[in-house]
DNA sequence: CGAATACAATCGATCGAACGATCGGACTCT
DNA sequence: AGAGTCCGATCGTTCGATCGATTGTATTCG
């Protein structure tokens, strides 16, 4: 159960170029994450990465230069691992089960990075924006995408697949505003629930997810780890742990 | 069909003393809004309400303030419309469709101050937040009052109480992020589709609401209006317009 | 080999601009 | 006369950004 149908090492290189810039960009996500990016200045982001000012320039270019390399690193992830889903899911409820499941763990485990990118994009110069908006525009193809296919192949039953593909976006995305490492689902639950949640409003009232059980593996563990070079909580069984096995609704 | 059963008077007085004071919280809610709470400079602030940066001082105490003015006011009116919803609706299904119509319908005409509640509570003062979160949990108060109820009278069905108040929540507050005045569907259509997308989640593969025909008349558009003293576009038929219907899934 | 060279990394000091806020005084209206 | 409303001028502070200079560390040259 261990080896997926990953290729290869698909993981998108982290753009620092060494250890100083690493850290930079990891003060600057929970700094523009916790106080904004105008609520951040320059002085507490050089202090807390460790260097002056001075120091912080040579390597973020300018501070807006640096909120575009957060933005555009964290969703060139998210682009790089629902093209991967998509690429390997054959089944339409299936592609979506994953894609619900890779954004909600991303959201809860990279909270910083997501809600800087979920709130900071009017902060951007107009031509970064653009670059920025694109990149979520392809996002969110994916998931029209899927949500199409559903509804062609008879799966889906929604009042609109706009507003059925950003109600599931929004309610996913909500885990980064909500979700704190010690509370009382772990990541995985809260994974489940969230499919759970989805199918439901996808399915508008018709059956629930029955998952064919012939597609190929693909470990949504082992995709968000490669991609986003972290190490998950291992979860206690799969699929589902008990507490969201016994939360489920029964059929 | 006009005079629904609203009491006399419910509406929040407005927190501002005279016009100008009032165009003050206007344009402050508007670029709060817009560039975030330290992204507007009161200099902005001033020629936006059209006075000298001293003048604005002598209506906004301080700009922080003057944060904490606007959303205690937005804040206040989401909690009596919530309040008078619980009152007058005695079938849970009922509450639960105009929880969720009245903050759909407040999250597209009152954007802009939806969007400075939701994202700019950071920037409020330790104190100031304490009481703007209290704010908040008692609205949410009333979301998992009836949440609880559904479900305990067996109409609900979810994975997880909490999990699936903070779904609906984060997807009917995401329309004041992406709906637009042009756009494909009007407020109500919106409301409606919500209200759709809110029972599919609700009811986990059940059946959809049947509402009870009997319920006492309350009418959510006067209720908005009355509240937010606003005056809210005519809707096309009642309830439901065509277009709205005409895509509601067939049972 | 050791000296010379090149370059990345760091910092103290400081720039002009914008920031939030205040003052005293000048206009209205009763 | 007195309260309410407004503003020009300006306060001290912080902002994002840049400068010249110094260090550390390879690489090249004689």
């Amino acid at each position: 159960m261990s080896e997926g149908v990953v290729l290869s090492k698909p993981g998108v290189p982290s753009p620092a170029i060494n250890e100083t810039h690493q850290r930079i960009l990891e003060s600057a996500v929970r700094l523009f994450a916790d106080r904004g990016f105008y609520g951040t200045g320059i002085r507490e982001l050089a202090a807390s990465a460790g260097l002056s000012t001075a120091s912080l320039y040579h390597y973020m270019g300018t501070k807006e230069r640096l909120l575009f390399q957060i933005m555009h690193d964290a969703l060139q992830r998210l682009v790089l691992a629902a093209s991967i889903i998509e690429a390997q899911s054959d089944d339409v409820r299936v592609r979506l089960d994953r894609l619900v499941r890779m954004h909600v763990v991303t959201h809860a485990l990279s909270r910083d990075a997501s809600n800087v990118v979920d709130n900071q994009v009017g902060a951007l110069d107009p031509v970064d924006r653009l670059v920025i908006v694109e990149q979520r525009d392809a996002y969110e193809r994916f998931w029209a995408h899927a949500i199409r296919d559903g509804v062609d192949a008879g799966y889906f039953h929604v009042p609109d697949q706009s507003s059925a593909r950003m109600a599931i976006l929004e309610m996913s995305s909500g885990v980064a505003r909500w979700y704190s490492a010690g509370g009382k689902y772990s990541v995985d639950e809260i994974a489940d629930i969230h499919v759970d949640l989805a199918a439901s409003l996808l399915h508008g009232g018709g059956t629930r997810f029955d998952r064919p059980q012939t597609e190929p593996h693909l470990d949504i563990h082992e995709l968000v780890e490669s991609i986003w070079a972290i190490r998950l909580p291992e979860r206690a069984s799969s699929p589902g742990t008990k507490a969201a096995q016994a939360k489920r609704v029964p059929r």
